[in-house]
DNA sequence: CGGATTTGACCTGCGC
DNA sequence: GCGCAGGTCAAATCCG
């Protein structure tokens, strides 16, 4: 896939992959790097087939192997991954029937969402995370700004990391207008500092400061400052990776990450949560992204969700 | 006092 | 070129 293309779909395509496609596009899975409470939030909804934490634990310490999926009753045998699975609760919790899952080349031209602008250029890491998932994130990081989307009722947060000055890293957290008890999160650019193995004394003194009643906008506010992911205690990692993957994640930024492909690995996530795991060919080969064998809504490809829809506005 | 948050202003890219 | 909307800046304010 051409860099230049990116688009949110990708991100959700990449990980995915189908049991019943042809071994030569489809196999490959990534696991998106939620954190083990992520995962578990998720797990406890059992709204989808996807692979439990435990699992997740499992192949990040074993770093090989398949994930095994519970099929969901009349569908297809598939492997997903957690942000997918988010992705299939956004889905079942949405009032509309528009769809939160398509390839960018079908999106009808006037759904396009104001295509990326400069800093759209900018590969992303989109996740959607339950809200007390968001308390995962061992990076420290700083609100900057907080802007109304248009189109959705919950403004967005605009954050970058204070664990390291020069840091490039971003995220914006919003909430999803499908659900607002899920959040999306949207990493940008890469941490250029190794992961802290513990929050720094910046994240520490940052404050858990109550919801402003002043502005009166407490109820549309993507998420309280006392919910900010980085102000909750994390289970350091570091204790259980290999050291070799550290090393290798911090030669290979973020985005290399995301792309990389026909080889097998692992490493570590932008959040620095969990361990990515990946293997077989690239994935953003798939000609086709097989989400009506999985949707949990209708059969055919009119209903086949799209996260961008979720997160592109109106 | 240092650092985080809030929030209005400003900047910039994109569509028309 | 203009207007819109997203993204960022920075001063004011808050809090430990």
């Amino acid at each position: 896939m051409d860099a230049d293309n990116w688009d949110l779909s990708a991100v959700v395509r990449s990980c995915l992959s189908s049991a019943d496609a042809a071994p030569s596009t489809r196999d490959s899975l990534w696991v998106f790097p939620w954190s083990l409470e992520q995962l578990r939030v998720v797990e406890d909804r059992k709204d989808g087939a996807f692979m439990n934490s435990s699992e997740v634990l499992k192949r990040r310490r074993g770093l090989i192997g398949v994930p095994e999926v519970q099929p969901l009753p009349g569908k297809k045998v598939g492997t997903l991954s957690p942000l997918y699975a988010s992705v299939l609760l956004d889905t079942a919790t949405a009032e509309s029937t528009q769809p939160l899952l398509c390839r960018k080349e079908d999106r009808p031209v006037s759904q396009t969402p104001r295509s990326r602008r400069k800093k759209n250029k900018q590969k992303k890491v989109v996740h959607h995370v339950a809200a007390d998932g968001l308390s995962s994130d061992m990076w420290a990081w700083r609100k900057y700004g907080q802007k109304p989307i248009k189109g959705s009722p919950y403004p967005r947060g605009y954050y970058r990391c204070s664990s390291s000055k020069g840091c490039a890293a971003r995220k914006q957290v919003e909430r999803s207008r499908t659900d607002p008890a899920v959040f999306i999160v949207t990493y940008t650019s890469e941490h250029k500092h190794p992961i802290p193995t513990r929050r720094n004394s910046l994240a520490g003194s940052t404050r858990p400061k109550l919801p402003s009643t002043s502005t009166g906008n407490r109820e549309v506010s993507p998420l309280p400052s006392t919910a900010a992911p980085e102000l909750f205690p994390t289970t350091p990692l570091s204790d259980s990776i290999p050291e070799l993957l550290l090393d290798d994640m911090e030669m290979m930024g973020e985005d290399d990450f995301l792309f990389m492909s026909s080889k097998q690995g692992a490493g570590w996530s932008p959040t620095g949560d969990i361990a990515a795991l990946f293997y077989g060919d690239g994935c953003f080969d798939d000609p086709l992204f097989p989400l009506s064998s999985l949707s949990t809504k209708g059969e055919s490809s009119n209903t086949t969700t799209t996260a961008g829809e979720a997160f592109s506005g109106s």
